[in-house]
DNA sequence: ACTTGACTTGGAGCTTACTGTAGGTATTAT
DNA sequence: ATAATACCTACAGTAAGCTCCAAGTCAAGT
């Protein structure tokens, strides 16, 4: 699959294909003799974690590190464990403030709404 | 309340406190006559509405502009509106994104947690 | 063989949201 | 009055995460 197949497919523009490559947030993908990219079902398995990781904002220095460890074999597998829980405790704290962010939204647009029928604003910040 | 002062019971560093009043996101702060900030009751309520909105990633340009209708008045009220309910519906996007990712950082950290146990690793990436 | 278009690299540039610095003013304690 | 400290503005610098560009290479069609 050509780089230009994948950016459509997962709706990544090319240059940021080859930036998540050259940064190494993915493994070196495949290449013809050509050199050019030609992406395997492993390499399309890394653009989709690495698109969901960073969707969620997870950083770019995170996936790096757990490709790191990946590619250093089983003896990384405690290492990455610990990890992927350290990022699954910053996307909980994470969520807990788009939580409470969304009941205070909530909130607000509820009193606008009431303002906008009755004509009169209560408790404006 | 000084700058110090607001900048300790919030946790945003003054530079920030000075750089979300300079660019809009939130009021002007109520100054002594030598021209020092002298944060009001409503100055803090709009620091601790921003620092809600900025933790759960809401963009700066969105509380500007949030700001920017409040000051002009109840005829901004169905502005405003809009404008939380657009916010709204990203952090909700944010928040199902967010889930997703948990989700398979659950089943990743599982898998290594019965391979620290077994000494086998299933399904690797 | 030649053209066209997609691909390559290396590096510069951009956006968002701060963060730090320099040079000056205000306030407080002695 | 003076020294120390906190504050002020204006503006430059930084970090993360892309995004764009130039100059060149590869591949497919004619």
């Amino acid at each position: 699959m050509t780089i230009k197949e994948v950016s459509e497919k997962y709706d990544i523009s090319q240059d940021t294909l080859r930036y998540y490559e050259r940064v190494g947030m993915i493994p070196l993908v495949t290449r013809t003799t050509g050199g050019i990219r030609d992406y395997q079902k492993e390499d399309l398995a890394w653009v989709e974690l690495a698109k969901c990781m960073r969707s969620a904002g997870l950083p770019v220095e995170a996936m790096i590190e757990y490709v790191k460890l990946t590619q250093e074999g089983y003896s990384t597998i405690p290492a990455r464990f610990q990890l992927l829980t350290e990022q699954k405790e910053a996307l909980m704290k994470q969520r807990a403030k788009i939580d409470a962010t969304l009941e205070r939204l909530n909130y607000k647009i509820g009193r606008y709404e009431i303002a906008m029928e009755t004509g009169v604003l209560t408790w404006d910040e």
